[in-house]
DNA sequence: CGCTTATGTTAGCCGCGGCTAACCAAACGC
DNA sequence: GCGTTTGGTTAGCCGCGGCTAACATAAGCG
């Protein structure tokens, strides 16, 4: 399922959420996220007709397997290029902004590549 | 004046060609960029009316002072980005891809961080 | 019981940035 | 000199992803 940006984030945020708290709903994400209820409530339609994100009876949400991969994909992508690039000097707050958009445009081989250097760089201590 | 990803990769289209050629015109940025004719003079209306873009009797384009500052700092960006890909270890298709929507997302902070970051690794052979 | 508050949805708007279809004008070639 | 090719614009469509206004429930409370 091609889900971009947006979607990435609005999953994302629900699997943040669900870590911190034992029942998410779509105005949390909406008060995490800054947007609106109805942008969320279309926004989450959309993902639940793609299979990623399911409700319960209660409105609280959940991600599908699917949806929970990706979810944790992109949260591992941010962790690493948040750290990476506080790592190399650059402040908290800007390294978060840049990572959480970053996040979302990076390949597979440039996750791993970037993934390794670190790993590499922790090594030999430079 | 506020450019996004769109824009900005249309100067840096332009700038591009321009050192490979004396003469670009709007045909030519949309062959590069793969657009179609009116993507491409819709996107040049409003970058000329943002002071970014002229277009001189013969059709030709250049960048205004303003223009040719934005395009040459994504550039830069794309080159620093795809070089510092290449060098840990991802190749150099996906390399140039990513940076090329990379460049549109990082803050100063982070361009400057890195530049100094790739002189270090350079200097300690690490 | 009835009012208020909290949550979610529906309808519909807007800017962005692609697209096609159609048209216009200038240049090129027979 | 006239048809074709080349380059550009205008009009208008579409999907994305925000937004507000308005409405529907459901729960909490005096």
């Amino acid at each position: 399922m091609n889900v971009r940006e947006s979607g990435e984030m609005y999953l994302e945020t629900i699997y943040v959420l669900s870590q911190s708290s034992s029942a998410v709903r779509a105005i949390d994400v909406g008060a995490q996220m800054g947007f609106s209820k109805p942008s969320v409530s279309r926004a989450l339609g959309v993902l639940k007709t793609k299979g990623l994100v399911t409700v319960n009876g209660q409105g609280y949400l959940a991600l599908t397997e699917q949806g929970e991969k990706i979810a944790r994909t992109i949260y591992e992508r941010h962790q690493l290029l948040s750290r990476l690039l506080v790592n190399i000097g650059v402040d908290e707050k800007t390294a978060a902004e840049d990572a959480c958009r970053i996040e979302h445009y990076i390949s597979e081989a440039t996750f791993e590549a970037i993934k390794k250097h670190v790993k590499e760089y922790g090594k030999k201590d430079c």
